[in-house]
RNA sequence: GGGGGAGUGUCCCGAGCGGCAAAGGGGGCGGACUGUAAAUCCGCUGGCUAUGCCUUCGUAGGUUCGAGUCCUACCUCCCCCA
């Protein structure tokens, strides 16, 4: 599908490979020629941070405001109340509305790092659908808006065809999700103007429900427009890791462990994750695709960088690189590394190599330290640990008075006295 | 309402004659090989103050020297009949 589109906007998504799916091409291209376009995407609540997954759309809302457009990052504290079916097996977990209010700040801060937010002509806005859904009578949003929607073409819906036919639960409270996903947009459209919702390919039959509703509630013509599901060459879901997402917020997971994440990206990933998760002009990434076997690894250390700089700052991305250089280039000890602080005394009366790693969190427990130690895989000092009963002490103090922990060859951490 | 079946190692799927810390996968972690990649091969994949102790098979009781396994009740899910 290499259309070739006139709109700024959809040009650069199309190039940079974001687009799955739009409603109607032409006529959203034309509209994001001519004027103004407001789009938003919606952002459930469900936890702390949001994740990798989440960035692809996140990056679509950049490039809109790039071009000239308007972004909104809706808060779904309104519909993470009954919760997505969408590509669900099971019905989700209900959260209370505290967890979800917690949740909903703690996800916000990401969104400025890619968006600007403001009162101009297109700066980004942050809604909470919460702030129309929460307070809605029942009998009358069924009168002015339940009317519009067929049961016998929901049925229809992937997402709760999948369920029917699997014969799983699907709660009338799930079943409902979609009907306030598309009451959002026209919403939306009524506060803002906005006519594109955007998101993830599972949320196409949302979308387009919003759409129906906006035809029969009287909006002008409104837009869906869907990027693929992103998953690795080979074949695993992206962004995930053994300590499960890899998570946006900083306090969950490190400018220097994010930085780590995409620096492991596998060969054949490289060229598509330059053009979706940097900024880096098209003509740029070609000439890093052309990297050849050991070379690839410049055009990943690139990559973890630009993606490192978008969330977290330049500064921050280069310090990440240039710790990652020592350690792994220079196999300097590079007290920039992720330290754990323990108090001094615990060291000085002498610390079991094991306890050493489970403080550091490289490991779980003991027994995990153990089976490490078995299989040749922890490090102290950058020298292997051959006796689970050794102790750690003073004397192990190297440079800049930390002691170097390492979990294979990829995870360090310093362990810090004070 | 009646009849039948199922819930297993807190990531998932899944075996399990009354002696079970519980087969086998997948996933994950570590090692070897490499390039901090992939593929491949090997090891590991309940906790602890550890030749022993503790906690695990939907929940709560019971039988037994001993229960994931047998009995009773309850919860949840599925199928068939109504």
């Amino acid at each position: 599908m290499m259309t070739t589109y006139s709109s700024d906007f959809l040009h650069v998504l199309s190039t940079r490979g974001y687009i799955n799916q739009i409603s109607d091409p032409s006529g959203l291209d034309q509209a994001a020629r001519d004027g103004r376009v407001v789009a938003y995407v919606g952002y459930d609540c469900t936890g702390p941070s949001l994740h990798v997954g989440h960035l692809l759309s996140i990056m679509m809302l950049h490039w809109l405001q790039q071009t000239g457009q308007k972004p909104i990052a809706l808060m779904g504290g309104g519909t993470t109340r009954v919760g997505d079916p969408s590509g669900k097996d099971e019905a989700r977990r209900i959260l209370t509305y505290d967890q979800i209010e917690a949740n909903k700040e703690s996800l916000k801060t990401v969104f400025s790092r890619f968006i600007t937010f403001g009162a101009g002509r297109n700066d980004a806005l942050m809604i909470d659908n919460a702030e129309w859904l929460a307070s809605l009578n029942y009998i009358e949003f069924l009168r002015e808006v339940g009317r519009h929607f067929s049961i016998n073409r929901m049925l229809t819906f992937d997402s709760v065809k999948m369920r029917l036919e699997r014969e799983q639960e699907l709660s009338f409270l799930e079943f409902n999700y979609s009907i306030l996903q598309a009451y959002d947009f026209v919403e939306l459209y009524k506060r803002t103007g906005c006519i594109l919702q955007m998101g993830g390919s599972d949320q196409w039959g949302n979308i387009v429900s919003g759409i129906d509703l906006g035809r029969r509630m009287g909006t002008s013509q409104l837009y869906a427009l869907t990027c693929p599901l992103i998953t690795t060459a080979s074949g695993a879901k992206m962004g995930k890791t053994a300590e499960g997402a890899v998570w946006l917020n900083a306090d969950m997971r490190a400018p220097y462990e994010y930085w780590q994440f995409w620096r492991n990206t596998e060969d054949a990933d490289v060229p598509r994750f330059l053009k979706l998760f940097t900024t880096l002009p098209l003509t740029e990434v070609g000439r890093l695709a052309e990297l050849k076997d050991a070379e690839i690894n410049e055009a990943k250390k690139i990559l973890a960088t630009e993606a490192t700089a978008l969330l977290h700052g330049r500064e921050a991305a280069d310090a990440a690189a240039e710790t990652a250089r020592r350690t792994f280039e220079e196999g300097a000890l590079a007290e920039t590394l992720p330290t754990v602080e323990i108090a001094g005394a615990r060291l000085s009366d002498g610390l079991g190599v094991l306890a050493a790693f489970v403080e550091a969190g490289l490991v779980a427990s003991n027994g995990e330290a153990r089976r490490q130690v078995k299989g040749g895989g922890l490090k102290v000092n950058d020298v292997t640990v051959e006796d689970e009963r050794a102790m750690l002490g003073e004397k192990d103090l190297a440079g800049g008075g930390v002691i170097k922990l390492s979990l294979g060859r990829k995870r360090h951490v310093l362990l810090k006295p004070v």
